[in-house]
DNA sequence: CGCGGCATTGACTCATTTCAAAGGTGGTGG
DNA sequence: CCACCACCTTTGAAATGAGTCAATGCCGCG
């Protein structure tokens, strides 16, 4: 069958939420998994390293990020429980991992068991994929927060992308991570990410309860900036 | 069995090249697939749409992008043959793609088909993950561009990508797109595409014979900004 | 020939980076 | 319990780089 496509005009509309799979619905991956008990800047994987695990983010958080030739450092992806990590199709990892508080545990599968269990347990592959998918899609949220035009509304953005994952059901609060986090996150600079929340708070948009907390007043001006 | 993580400190490698897997090698889903063929311009699926089908450029080139709620578009990633599109797990796309040539040939096969082979063939699930876990890594990299500080850096790695990507075998010439979609890809705005264009050429670092001919000479300095 | 899309260039404004310094905060050990 | 320290946060001032507006040039095509 051939089909024709058609020019259509572009429609805006709002990107929705999603959901991702885990791998731990499966038990049966559970046996052959290391777990790993860490304290906050602990190293999980490292950029460069030979890649042979996944792994899954049991508690805590898990900062997944990558090193430029300059120094520079880009936070590629925040994990919670839930969260898979190790994906790649090269021979090492094109980024690094560490724990982002005491107390994160994380479970090491090697890509063999993984494959493996794929092999025999089609709904087990279909998690791993879907957590791949996860993955992905986090990404690019993150790609077009971070192509944003001014520094408010990339950080106006990230506080409604972080209110949307770590918000624990409070609609107002949110529990973000340091400063640095987010300039390294958003790729702007440490000074520029405080005078956004300012700008922000100034603006009525949000309240600054505490230096690592903040209440989110007005959502509809975060997402435009 | 528990490990302990240990506090490394970072270790700066430059991030590797990777091959993803396609669909193609399977050939049992084949028959399942529409061909879609397209002129210039023609939508493939559209933002918004309910997701249903995972696409696979067969030949030409399609670029898949996100309008945000301001209009302005933020492509996210360019296509080649073998590259596989329509990775979700919302019940609605949240990009569009459309065909950059004429003559773009697409395959489409629905998530059912895709599904049931998978259930089936875990050869061909390993694939379709593998075409996903692609994706995944380009735009890591595509973020990594675009965290990049200057607008010389971000156009001068953006040329090494596409010379990788697209270049053929040709080490030294590259074919790029219109300014128009640099900018868009990289999120500045054409005005600064051209100039970095032009202080990169000032600079030694590329030669424009022609508007959409790009001769890279000095690579280093292209990867540097 | 003239049109539309693409590309370049200039001038101006303003946001962000950078450099520098001063306040806060939390944790550790005395 | 307090003092100190490392790290985080904020603020200021200066310089530069990017966005915006505007105009011109450049093809390819009908």
């Amino acid at each position: 069958m051939t089909l024709q496509a058609s020019s259509y005009s572009s429609i805006v509309e709002p990107r929705k939420r999603f959901d991702g799979g885990t791998l731990g619905q499966t038990r049966a991956i559970r046996p052959m998994a290391d777990t790993i008990i860490c304290h906050r800047g602990d190293c999980i994987c490292l950029q460069g390293d030979p890649a042979r695990w996944y792994y899954s983010v049991d508690s805590g958080m898990v900062v997944r990020y990558a090193i430029r030739p300059d120094g520079r450092r880009q936070i590629l992806d925040l994990l919670l429980p839930g969260d898979i990590f190790g994906f790649t199709v090269c021979s090492d990892y094109g980024f690094s991992a560490e724990a982002m508080m005491d107390g994160t545990t994380v479970w090491r599968v090697s890509f063999q068991h993984v494959d493996s269990l794929s092999r025999s347990d089609s709904q087990f592959a279909n998690g791993v994929r879907n957590a791949a998918v996860a993955s992905l899609l986090r990404l690019e949220e993150h790609l077009l927060v971070m192509g944003r035009v001014t520094a408010p509304s990339k950080v106006g953005s990230f506080l409604i992308e972080a209110s949307n994952r770590f918000g624990n059901q409070s609609p107002e609060v949110c529990l973000p991570i340091s400063r640095y986090d987010i300039a390294d996150y958003l790729a702007i600079s440490v000074e520029t990410v405080s005078r956004a929340l300012g700008n922000l708070k100034h603006r009525g948009g949000i309240e600054l309860t505490g230096p690592r907390e903040v209440k989110i007043i007005d959502r509809d001006m975060l997402e435009a900036g």
